[in-house]
DNA sequence: GCCGGTCGTGAAGGAAGTGTGGAGATCAAG
DNA sequence: CTTGATCTCCACACTTCCTTCACGACCGGC
């Protein structure tokens, strides 16, 4: 069986928002509904929804920003709703992470349609969320689950979060100061020994030739090809 | 026999709910009565009815709203009465989403037969997708029946919602906010310890393996593949 | 080889998250 | 009205986790 898919709606105009709402909700989605940018990134943030339709005429600060926002926490596909016939919009809209757009008034017939091609042009193109296989280190984010040659480890959620951020430029070094900001938020990156110390605990349970340490700078994932 | 199939009337006219509940509990639904558009919405919103017996005639507002906002909440199958041969109001109650209508005056008989066959509609539609079955675990939708190595677990309404939304991402860990909006509904992720309440009882029911914790995140159904 | 700065490590205190039982509220049925 | 079932919320105990500190080891420039 599929599983039931959640989509985000995020639009001012309360009358398209419910019938928006009412429609994919009569498709068998699970919606939930926001009128504003703030609480559309916030919300994304907590439920994690499988799309969002997204108009960009919004209060707060625009679509586009909003669709940059949601892009930058976690891939999501994105169906934006555009008033006018603007391709500025269009092609903006585009570049920021929008995957499809429908241009106001549309039907209702046409707003399913494209959702329905938006879900499975994702789950086709990565089921979801594809486990991250680097060398003999295998990293399943749905399931929050790591395993290194085969064997699991069980990891806190810092260094979870830790390790993917490590694994999405693998042999790159990065500066303590960029993964605290990532990782944990900070912007002050004072004299802290904290990256250091999840460090210790990802070595630790997955082997110490996992992470290179560079002097002065960061660490990097050290991992084969 | 299937579980029992709940059925929320909304009326005005004591008399006529009355009659009607009575007559709809004899053929052996359980039946909640409401007397108002807002009071309706709310009780929807709190018993989740199989079905839908509502009045076009209400105060607070009127029926059409009530059957708008049901819809926009959940799709659930309504029958509209209608108190006169109005083909206005019949035209705009199909079309927020009513599924049939009756015109007063109607006999108890013919209200049974229509309420019948708007809930063999129903789970036509939904007994399209077959038991769930993921390892021991076997779960009815359309029976609201849970089994686990063969034995039966009785689940409250709210844990059954509950396991069928972690059973759609299996081994997938879902956050208690993700849980909240798509189980209870609610937008606001405060009283995320009433997920946990409620995973207790599935543990105590039907084996504590059965849901992992994810530590400062949520909860997935941990089941062999 | 020396030295200042940086890093690895273990331990510890406190913060945060979770399991659990039960109280209180609600609602329908008898 | 009373009973039974359910849901939400709270308090407490318990577990897990995060951060920081201290100290020794290491690195790189001189």
């Amino acid at each position: 069986m599929a599983a039931q898919r959640t989509i985000l709606v995020v639009e001012d105009e309360r009358a398209i928002a419910d019938a928006v709402a009412a429609r994919l909700r009569a498709e068998g989605f699970l919606v939930h509904c926001v009128g504003d940018g703030p609480a559309a990134v916030e919300a994304a943030r907590r439920i994690r929804p499988d799309a969002v339709v997204l108009d960009v005429m919004l209060p707060g600060f625009d679509g586009l920003e909003v669709c940059r926002r949601l892009q930058a926490e976690r891939p999501v596909p994105v169906l934006m709703l555009t008033a006018r016939d603007d391709e500025t919009d269009l092609l903006i809209g585009l570049a920021v992470g929008a995957d499809d757009y429908l241009t106001k008034p549309f039907s209702m017939r046409e707003l399913t349609a494209r959702v329905h091609a938006l879900l499975r042009r994702m789950t086709k193109a990565s089921a979801g969320e594809p486990p991250i296989v680097l060398g003999d280190l295998e990293i399943n984010r749905a399931e929050r689950r790591v395993t290194r040659a085969g064997v699991e480890a069980h990891l806190t959620p810092t260094e979870f979060d830790l390790l993917v951020h490590l694994a999405g430029r693998p042999r790159t070094v990065l500066p303590r100061e960029r993964l605290l900001a990532d990782v944990w938020g900070w912007a002050d990156a004072s004299g802290t020994r904290t990256v250091d110390s999840h460090i210790k605990g990802l070595r630790r349970k997955l082997g110490a030739d996992l992470i290179r340490t560079v002097h002065g700078v960061g660490y990097a994932l050290e991992v084969d090809r």
